[in-house]
Parts: C-alpha cells; sequence; structure tokens
DNA sequence: CGACGATTTGACTCTTCTCAATAAATGTGG
DNA sequence: CCACATTTATTGAGAAGAGTCAAATCGTCG
C-alpha cells in the first residue's frame, strides 16, 4: 500500500492562508514582532473531536486552519446539519462578526491547529487597522463568493452534480491554493459529506460506487483519487458556458 | 378589490437601509453634505427589467435598495439561475468587492431605484476611513449569516419547507426591518422562486395551492396572503429550538 | 479475536420532475 | 376600452430520482 503518504499532515505556508494578508499587515515592517504576537495567537493545537467553538459563546475573533481540517454544524430545526468544511488556510468565524456570540459548533475532524486572530487588541495595529480591514473585506467578499457558488450547487437539484462538484471542490481546496490533488485523504464521514450537500448518507455512497465504475473518481474509505478530471467537471456542470447573447434588456448605464 | 394598496411602492427610510451606518459615518456631522455625496451617489432610479449590473464589467461599488427590488441570476453552466433577491435596504455587490468585477446580472423586477456606494473615492473620507470599514466589514458578516441560512434551507431537503421559509422571509424582508407583513406584493414571478429555491415551477405551484387549502398563505397571483404565521413557521422549520437560549440578540431573519 | 461504528447494498416508497394541456394574467395596437 | 397575442400560472398523469428501512460487509481499535 503506497498511498500511506495521504496521511501525512501538512501544515499551511503563512504565504498560503487567508490570514497571510492580515498578518502582513500587523507583522511586516515592524521593528518588533511583538505587534503581531499581540493581535495573532499562533498555531494552537486542536485535538481530533474537539470543538473549537460552541454556539453562544461571545464573539473573541476569528481563526485560520493552519494544520487539519474542521467542521462546522448548525443546531438549527431539530437536526444538525453540517454546514461547512474548513480547510488549510482558510477563515472561521466571519459570519458572527456582527452577532457578537459564535453561532455554530466548529469541531476539529483531525489532530489540527489554528492561528487566533483576536478582535479585542485590534486598536494595537494603530495606523494600520486600516490596511488591516482593507484585507479583512478582501477576504469576506471572497468567502461570499465561495457560499454562493455552495448555494447555487444545492440549487441544481441533481445529487451526481452536487457530489462531483463537491468532490472537485475538496481536490482543489486541500492543498490550499496549489494545484487540486489528483489523490488525498478526506478528513470527513461519507454522514458528514450527506449532511453537507443535502444528501441522504445511501445516496453519496451508491453514487461513489458508481463514480467508480465510471472511472470518474475512486473512494477506498477515505483515500480518495480522481481518475479523471475532465469528466468530473462535466458531470459538475462546471463547464464552459455557451455564448450568450444578452441583448433582450437595456443596462443602466453607470 | 381593496387589496390595491399593495401596488404602491414605498422608498425606504435611510434608517433602515444597511447602507445607513455607512453614510452616517460618511455624512453626519460633517460641516457640509459634499462629502456624502462625493462617495455615495443617490436614488437614481432603474426601470423595471433594466439591468443594474452585468457580468465582467469591472467593479466601481456597492448599491443599496431605494425603492423597488432586484434579482441577481448567475450564468454558471449552461442554465440561468436567480441566486438572490435584494429588497429595500439591502446590498448589491459585496460579493464582487475582491475580485474587481461584477460576476452576476443583477436585473430590477419593478420600477426601483438605489443608491450607489461608489469605491473609487472612499479615500476621500479620510480619517473616517477607518469607521466606514468597520461598518462594512459588520454589513458583510450580517450577509454571510443570511447566506448560510439560505444554504441551510437548501440542504433541508422537502419543498414545503423551502417555499414556506422563502414566504416567511419575503414577509420579514418586504418592509425593512419593520414587522413582517401579512399582506403584501411579490415582485418576482413564480419561475423566479422555483429557480431560487432549486425547484421546478410547477411544485411551486402545486404547493402554494395547498397552502390555500391548508390555510396557510394564499395568493393570487402576485398579492400575497399569510393567513397563518404560526402554521408558516412550523412547516418552515423555524420553530423554536429546545434548550437554547437566543435573547441576547435579534434573531436573523432568512 | 471481537465489538462497535462506518459504509455499502438491496427492496420499496414517496417526492419531485418532466411533459403536455389548459387557464389566467399581462401587454399591445387599433 | 376592447380584442388579440404573449407571457405566466395552474393542473394532471406518468417517470425518474432520492429517501427510508433493513441487512450485510468492511474497518478500526481495544
Amino acid at each position: 500500500m503506497a498511498r500511506r503518504d495521504c496521511r501525512r499532515r501538512p501544515e499551511v505556508e503563512c504565504r498560503d492562508c487567508e490570514l497571510f494578508g492580515i498578518c502582513r499587515v500587523a507583522g511586516l515592517g515592524s521593528i518588533d514582532d511583538s505587534l503581531l504576537d499581540e493581535v495573532v495567537s499562533r498555531r494552537c493545537p486542536v485535538a481530533k473531536g474537539e470543538r473549537l467553538l460552541i454556539p453562544d459563546t461571545p464573539f473573541r475573533g476569528i481563526f485560520a486552519v493552519k494544520s487539519g481540517a474542521f467542521r462546522t454544524i448548525s443546531h438549527i430545526g431539530q437536526s444538525d446539519r453540517v454546514i461547512n468544511f474548513h480547510f488549510l488556510g482558510e477563515l472561521i468565524g466571519l459570519e458572527t462578526i456582527e452577532g457578537g456570540h459564535y453561532l455554530h459548533t466548529v469541531e476539529a475532524l483531525e489532530e489540527s491547529s489554528v492561528c487566533e486572530l483576536g478582535f479585542a487588541h485590534l486598536h494595537r495595529l494603530g495606523p494600520r487597522l486600516v490596511q488591516f480591514q482593507e484585507q479583512l473585506i478582501q477576504a469576506m467578499s471572497r468567502r461570499m463568493l465561495h457560499d454562493q457558488q455552495i448555494c447555487t450547487l444545492l440549487r441544481a437539484q441533481n445529487s451526481e452534480r452536487r457530489l462531483a462538484a463537491f468532490l472537485y471542490s475538496v481536490a482543489n481546496r486541500l492543498n490550499a491554493g496549489r494545484e487540486p490533488a489528483s489523490e488525498f485523504r478526506l478528513p470527513m464521514r461519507r454522514e458528514d459529506i450527506a449532511s453537507y450537500l443535502g444528501l441522504a448518507v445511501e445516496t453519496v455512497s451508491r453514487l461513489l460506487t458508481q463514480f467508480s465504475q465510471r472511472r470518474i473518481a475512486e473512494l477506498r474509505g477515505r483515500n480518495a483519487r480522481i481518475l479523471d478530471f475532465d469528466s468530473l467537471c462535466t458531470v459538475a456542470g462546471l463547464n464552459l458556458r455557451v455564448g450568450r447573447a444578452e441583448t433582450e434588456h437595456p443596462v443602466k448605464q453607470l
């Protein structure tokens, strides 16, 4: 089984972390590193299954995943649902900045670590606060776009498409901004995937065996291998759109 | 037909607009109003069917709906989908701040008007920029929460729940932060609703007649009347969750 | 090895979609 | 203001997709 190397847990480089721009503002070019240290607490370990956040606790700051992976669980209604996964370099807690409280459970799927960006001492950034905010706004905007795409995915009724798009997305996100991985280890259970995609576990399972038969992707347990990226994209409906004439209505002149 | 009054098109008060905090930072307490005028261009009319934004045009700023309503259409894959509606006081374009280009088509569903917050001249805000960005971050965070709730809605498989939650949401949003309206006029077609909820038009139509029979809500054409808010919430799965205190901050509506 | 949880598979049911036809609403020109 | 054309909405019937329940298999960890 030369598949073992999928198991190693890489740490994300700071330059591939979504906090990078933010940390750079706080840290780079400063005479002492102490400013950065006051605002960002670095690389706190989180054990597998441990909860990083629980609902209704006061907002303290946002987090970036340094190693490992997390899932966010929403407790709306009677049943819990996985509403997000967080991979290397991604930010956690952006949606809670305004409300003053964390709203969901965030739990480590494996041995992980995070950097925390505390909001209490932001004023110490002084004149750099503007740049910091700018970076944050960029990150939030980026994330909103991503969330929109998830919504679009969930609206595209059929389950095949959802799962294909999910696999494609994970292959891309698993190593933080680099080329999509064709072979990787999934940190979450089938049930998490199903919950996230709004499907039944059995449906996910059946689709996976089907993908395997069609030589699109192969999952043995949590070891995943993408066999045919093109087909995967096609099934996911991520292909190039056809040229569209959009002349029906006048466009507001800005 | 004493239902006619549903047709009037109210303008949103500045204090109920999501730009309010932002405008206040720029405008209030300033000796001259000219600063605000340089950053926010106010109440531009947009005709019904006219497009406020089209994809791949350079980002200039964000918008707030002053009157009327809009829909955002995504062109991913082969079929277009409605991915958002924008009602009084709500912001448009937040997800495009980072990318530098608008990505979707935003179209007026009826005679509308918007305020535009241009990003080109933000530096003129000078020291107020920090407060401005703070406000923007708040607004974005709020919106992310809302989008997450939409996602949760879309994951909750059954169509009945989706439509009920949608109606509830519209009743709440239609008059910008005030009490939910029990009688209102829907600005969008059934097809838009279906697209937004990831359902077939026929399903929406069938559910609506069913809601009418169960005396939950009644839609004659675009005139809507909520007959039983409690039932609507129950069907939408929005009922009080067990054992959770949620009194600290207002519950975000869908 | 054995137990427990996770995953897969099968059989059946129910929901939602699709296609097709009709009905209602809206818009247009005379 | 009315008749007609066009879009939008509703309804019905049948098919496909996904869910549920139940059982079997696989994997992991003590």
